[in-house]
DNA sequence: CGGAAGATTGAGCGTAGTCAAACCGAGTGG
DNA sequence: CCACTCGGTTTGACTACGCTCAATCTTCCG
């Protein structure tokens, strides 16, 4: 918990797959900012993007205790060359990071402050039901500031966000605890945020 | 010139490298809303973000006369499977494309306008320097809406950035032709926003 | 108890979005 | 040749959303 799992700059060495936990992976600027690019969580693989500079791209921050495989990149490669079938399985999740991060620069764009936030809960809401927890009701392992930098805003308006969407019912949240208050109705309201076509 | 290479949705099947030409890759959502997540172009492998999901990720059309290599999938994971280097080639692609991506992420977080144009601009210069043409001239081969689209801002706000870097003296812009008037003093300006550490 | 970090809320301000008008160049057709 | 349209660009005026600064409160931990 609070542990660094790779930090930006060091030589690229491993990646990791995710069996437990959730982390935070951020990129530092030469200005001394600093932003959160992704919350890995159970079955997501970090550190791909380290791969093409033989660097580690990003800092690995645990969230909470967490649980992870760690795969050295070297003899992975000789392994792919012989396994084919895992070699796919390796492509595959490389394209679904690169798919992923398309969706959330998407995010980025002519969203409001609240449509973000609610876009980044029903992510969250997904992934958690994707792995047998309850797609209703969690608890964000991460800060305020976090989910902020996160989605490009500040935290003061993340927590106005969160204050808006309990204000018109759709969720209601104490802390750091989260309970959408109907989840269909919730999802119809900002589906168009994440669906593509 | 404006046709499509692969339009979101179809059945994934090739690949494509970049000989020469501009791209824009863009998803759109089911609310209509469009948004541009890539300007593909020389050296650039597109298509990549279809292997998860079998499906092509994103729409990518020409900007301009183009010239593309175009590799089907479904052999290429056999070749790579007898082919180590390439292996390791198209995996590094990969993790380029990932790293690039979180970069992108980063500019859209807490930067103004002026900013995002920049560090657009630098990126350009920069790619188009690695290709043996000029860094401090060139011809944009996209308009300020797609611009717009792809930082995350309107395009009168891209008008008007470019109208105040030419104010300051950064940079002469004529429709489409930008001279960065000084290299080093514009990198110096804004350097900060695309290094990492 | 005191200090620190996180969260919430308010007040004021500023940047960028929206709406609108005008200009320009390229096509198209009368 | 000129009139017309259309897409792209620029600029202005106004507005609004989110940022900044600040105060307060809670929780956690020494």
């Amino acid at each position: 918990m609070g542990h660094d799992l790779c930090r930006q700059g060091e030589p690229f060495e491993f990646i990791y797959a995710v069996r437990s936990g959730t982390f935070k992976s951020s990129l530092s600027l030469s200005n001394g900012h600093q932003q959160i690019c992704a919350f890995p969580m159970c079955g997501d693989i970090i550190g791909m993007d380290g791969v093409a500079s033989g660097q580690c791209a990003s800092t690995v921050t645990a969230l909470d205790d967490a649980q992870v495989c760690a795969i050295a990149y070297a003899p992975l490669v000789d392994l792919l060359a012989r396994d084919p079938a895992l070699q796919r399985r390796v492509n595959r999740q490389m394209g679904y990071e690169l798919a992923r991060g398309r969706r959330l620069l998407l995010l980025m764009g002519p969203f409001s402050a609240q449509e973000r936030l609610a876009a980044f809960l029903l992510d969250l809401s997904q992934r958690f039901s994707a792995h047998g927890y309850s797609a209703r009701e969690f608890n964000l392992r991460m800060s305020r500031i976090e989910i902020a930098s996160f989605l490009g805003l500040s935290h003061e308006t993340i927590s106005r966000a969160f204050s808006a969407l309990q204000r018109e019912g759709l969720l209601h949240i104490d802390k750091r605890r989260v309970r959408i208050t109907v989840l269909e109705h919730f999802a119809r309201r900002f589906e168009a945020l994440l669906r593509v076509d």
